[in-house]
DNA sequence: ACTTTAAGTGTAAGATATACACTTGTAAAA
DNA sequence: TTTTACAAGTGTATATCTTACACTTAAAGT
């Protein structure tokens, strides 16, 4: 390759990973003790560092890999962090990533491995750097997706049925959803398949098993379709369809 | 500053601003042509490195700043550009950020002895590398923003006519809009303050001008108020209040 | 005085979001 | 075997919001 703009600063360039998992009707985040100075021994995001012939998005999957030991993740670049003085340890530029995955036992034994816990959005603990604002923007960007796009399905199972369903979206955006107009509005997208299964986990009379079509889905995509849902950011306290509600003037 | 990651890669860190300003009804960029190789005389967006002691925003700031002597600008982060064959000067992670400007005579002649020039979003010429993609990144996340925060205001003179924020808001969504319902919805924000001069540019009648009301709106941000527009991007072909309008099947 | 041009204004109908309570199926306990 | 307990599942009416739509007004130029 050639080479201009020899006279120009190097950077050192980390990836860090918000992984994003569901489970036990909770929101968790996949978290470890840092293995390293500085900072060893605090929790922190699993990250690592840019490699010379990897690009952003294959780094970010290679680091998430050796932590979880899966590919084929929905990943999304989140935000770069580049404070002068955000790691102790020397002046990086920080690329974030989030993960939505499927917590499964085989992926929780490795994480287990590197000392990786998941933990609920609502019981974090503090994290080193400025990764606290990074789950923070994450959480945002996550509320801000779903409402655009139908990824709560990249964090459950396969076949799931429509009270986890709900329980999922109510854990993103904190806030209780009605049973009925859920259901509803979420059937009418004519994106959930119904199976002949229930899940009898948590009730005796069952609740019927629904998978998500991603080809049906994607041909609405392609055709232009858009998949909204009102889902709103804790944040929010009141609103209007319209521009700005300005009751109290 | 001690020094860990010693072993790790580093690479040169770019910052290409997309700036986008409204001028004679219509969404413009400001692009240059290249000064330097690689793709000298090739249109592109205004770039430069990252040094060792500036953050990415200040550094972002800066090179708005070279191209068109306007500090205090609205500016954002819009993405990390990272391919491994991106730019063929040499590896280089490109971190874009976009900037609204209000267009400006004194602005358009600084820009002018960098040989830049006002380009409309509609007759956009070739950009060299990626950075055709990055406009088109910048485009829709304007298209985002602009529906969530009022940020059309940064565009536009301190003091503005209705049909010109209307304009503005129809070349941002590439859509025509009801002059009353836009009206009415803009002005129930009560977020615009009506002043006793009429612009007579573009009527014998002349138009009311009007002021945005920064203060109250930090005021309505605090409280958590928000703002939102119905601001459809050009690709929606259909959309629904719902989830996803489904009426074919 | 007449013409031209864009600014400015209100309402009714249709669409969408919201609020709300009872029945069903099954397992476990009595 | 009957009863109890528990979550799953289902429909409608009202309020709110969005949309479509046409005439009047002000001022400059002829």
């Amino acid at each position: 390759m050639t080479r201009y703009y020899k006279e120009y600063d190097h950077h050192l360039v980390a990836l860090d990973c918000i992984i994003f998992g569901f489970d036990e009707g909770e929101l968790k985040l996949l978290l470890l003790k840092r293995k390293f100075e500085p900072a060893q021994g605090e929790w922190s995001l699993m990250g690592g560092f840019l490699g010379k012939s990897e690009s952003l998005d294959e780094a970010a999957s290679r680091i998430l890999n050796q932590l979880t030991g899966l590919t084929n993740i929905y990943m999304k670049q989140l935000f770069a962090f580049g404070d002068i003085e955000r790691d102790p340890g020397a002046r990086t530029i920080s690329i974030a990533y989030y993960a939505l995955i499927k917590i499964d036992e085989n992926d929780r034994k490795l994480a287990e491995t590197h000392g990786a816990e998941w933990i609920s959005i609502s019981k974090l603990p503090g994290l080193i750097f400025d990764h606290s604002i990074m789950v923070e923007k994450a959480l945002e960007a996550l509320r801000r997706r779903t409402s655009r796009e139908p990824i709560g399905f990249e964090l459950l199972p396969v076949k799931f049925t429509l009270p986890q369903l709900q329980s999922l979206y109510e854990s993103i955006c904190g806030e209780q959803l009605d049973k009925r107009n859920f259901r509803k509005q979420i059937l009418e997208t004519g994106l959930l398949v119904k199976l002949d299964e229930k899940d009898k986990e948590s009730s005796k009379k069952g609740a019927f098993l629904y998978k998500f079509d991603h080809k049906k889905y994607n041909s609405y995509v392609e055709k232009g379709f858009l998949f909204q849902l009102k889902v709103k950011s804790g944040q929010i306290i009141k609103e209007n369809n319209g521009i700005l509600l300005d009751k109290s003037a």
